[in-house]
This record gives structure tokens, sequence and C-alpha cells, in this order.
DNA sequence: GTACACTCCGTACCACACTACAGAGTCAAG
DNA sequence: CTTGACTCTGTAGTGTGGTACGGAGTGTAC
């Protein structure tokens, strides 16, 4: 039985990639559904049949979900990677744009825990709370020329 | 500068706050019901009335869920700032969950960058693109001393 | 060879975050 | 005044991202 073409090979079924990837059975084929995972083999049964690399892939979507990319931006970012042997510059231009985007949200998450820092800090000294500077210069690709604000 | 009775107050309508912010009305209403805002003052007939303040605040609630909170984490971001005044032991422990998460994302943002970057080179140098070591080591909680503070 | 877990497909349903009316009242320029 | 843009409340609908069946077939351990 079991004759693999390929040596060494493991495959996986799909309840064996959702343990593995913390991600639901019923996700999983949304995603193929959506585009974000191609369909996989199948064996004579019709039972998928996943190989280890698509574990990687999941959790690149779970995380990349995390930090604010929609699934259609996720999808787009996984394309850069199998376009890349094709239309390079096209794929050099959708990179740099991501990495704008990436390094703006960068500089905002700091400038949200500079925000959290100073909570923190006049928690602890108990000074008068008031102003409200918070938050403020986060907008997005934020050139602030104006006030120097809060830094630690 | 139309001057009003009080002080250099300036009042906005609902129209302006939206424009001012970017923010559609119907969606500055619907924040208000979901208590990210809160109920402004009324004029007689019974308009809202915002003071300038709000700008800010919506600005910050639209990046933050470009940044991947959730409304209600960005009610509870909000939240932290006017609890430090009572509840000091909890808002510290909060706001210290709330940096932790933020660093992990600025770390998973990075990898993602560095990921990007990868993919440009080899998109320069015409290597041959195989291997896809890509998008791995961005789990979250992920801990490199490498690559340092905000540059470009 | 039969339990029993696993998988298949399709459809329906869910929560979240809006978005779009309808129908009525308000404001401000001309 | 009138007129047209703006605002009010309330309710309904939309798009995204899943989640939960139901009814059937499959794999395998005993």
């Amino acid at each position: 039985m079991a004759l693999v073409g390929v040596v060494g090979m493991k495959f996986l079924k799909i309840g064996e990639v959702a343990k593995q990837s913390e991600v639901g059975i019923e996700t999983i084929r949304f995603y193929e559904r959506q585009g974000l995972l191609a369909e996989p083999e199948r064996r004579p049964s019709g039972y998928r049949q996943y190989d280890e690399s698509v574990v990687a892939r999941l959790l690149f979507i779970r995380r990349a979900k995390e930090l604010g990319f929609t699934l259609s931006e996720i999808k787009e970012l996984i394309g850069l990677w199998f376009d890349v042997s094709t239309r390079c510059v096209h794929v050099r231009q959708r990179a740099e744009q991501k990495i704008t985007d990436i390094e703006d949200k960068i500089q905002s998450l700091k400038k949200m825990k500079q925000s959290l820092k100073k909570i923190i800090s006049q928690c602890e000294n108990r000074d008068a709370v008031n102003e409200c500077p918070l938050w403020l210069g986060l907008e997005r690709r934020n050139n602030n020329a104006d006030d120097s604000a809060s830094a630690t």
C-alpha cells in the first residue's frame, strides 16, 4: 500500500493540518475557496492530502490577520512570492509599496507603545492626569513637523 | 475664524467632523452607539455639537483598526487613558499587556519587511527562486535581538 | 466486519463593522 | 419666506471572515 512517488514525504490529512496550525478545518476549506491555499492533491477517496508546507502558510495567514491585513491583502502578499520569477517590475513595485505600508504600521505601533508607557508612568507618579496628548501623531504617514512629541 | 460665545472654542457639526477625520457620518454615530465616542453635547435642535478633540479620537480609531485592533480592543485602549486616575493597578497591568502585544506585532512586521526585501533582491539578482524561507518565523512571540530600531 | 473517528460537499447561519435608506425636523443664504 | 443642504432617529441591508450543520462516504483498529 502507501506507494508514494517521492521518498520520505509526509502527507497530512486536513485534521492534522488543522491541529498543527491551530486553524479550524472549516476555515482551511474556506481559505481554499478564497484562493489563499492552493487546491491540494487528493487521495482516490477524495480526501485532501497536504504536505507540511501548508502549515507554515496557515501560520502566516493567521499572523498577518492579527497585523491588520485583510484576506485579500494576504493573498496578494503570498502572490508576490510566486510571481517573483515572472513579472519582475510589478512585483518589485508592489513589494516596495508593502514595505512602506509596513514601516508606517511599525511607526504607529511605536507611538502607541509610547503612549501606553506614558499612561503607566503617570499611573505610578500619580501626576495630575489631565492633558491628553495621548494617541496623537500616529495617523499614518506621519511626518510630524509640529510638536516634538513624547519620547522615552 | 468663527468666534463662539464662550472662549475661542470651536464647535463642529457631525458633517464637519466627518470631513476632517475622513470617517463617515453614519460611522461616527455607530461608534457613539458602540461607546467608542462619548455622547456629545446637543444643540436645542438636537444636533450633535463636537469639539475638535473628537477628530483626533477618530483618527486614532481609524489607525488602530488598520493595525489589527478590533473595536472592542480600541475601546479598551481608549478606556485605559480615562481609567488611569482611578484603578491604577489594573490599568497598569492591562497597559503592560498591550505593550507586549504591540512589541510582538512590531517584530512580526519587521520579519515581514525582511521577507519582502528578500523578494526584491531575488527579483533583481534573478537568482534561482526556489526555496521559500519566506514568511517564516513571524508566528508571534518571536524574540530576535537582530535588526535594530526604525531605519529606512 | 463492524464500530467510530475522520472526511467529503453544500448550504445556512453567525458576529463584526459598517452603510444605506426613510421620513421628519433644522439651518442659513438669498 | 423659501429653498436646499444638513441633521435627526430608527431600522434594514451589506461585505468580510468565518462556523456549524446534515447526510453521505472513508479508514482502520479491534
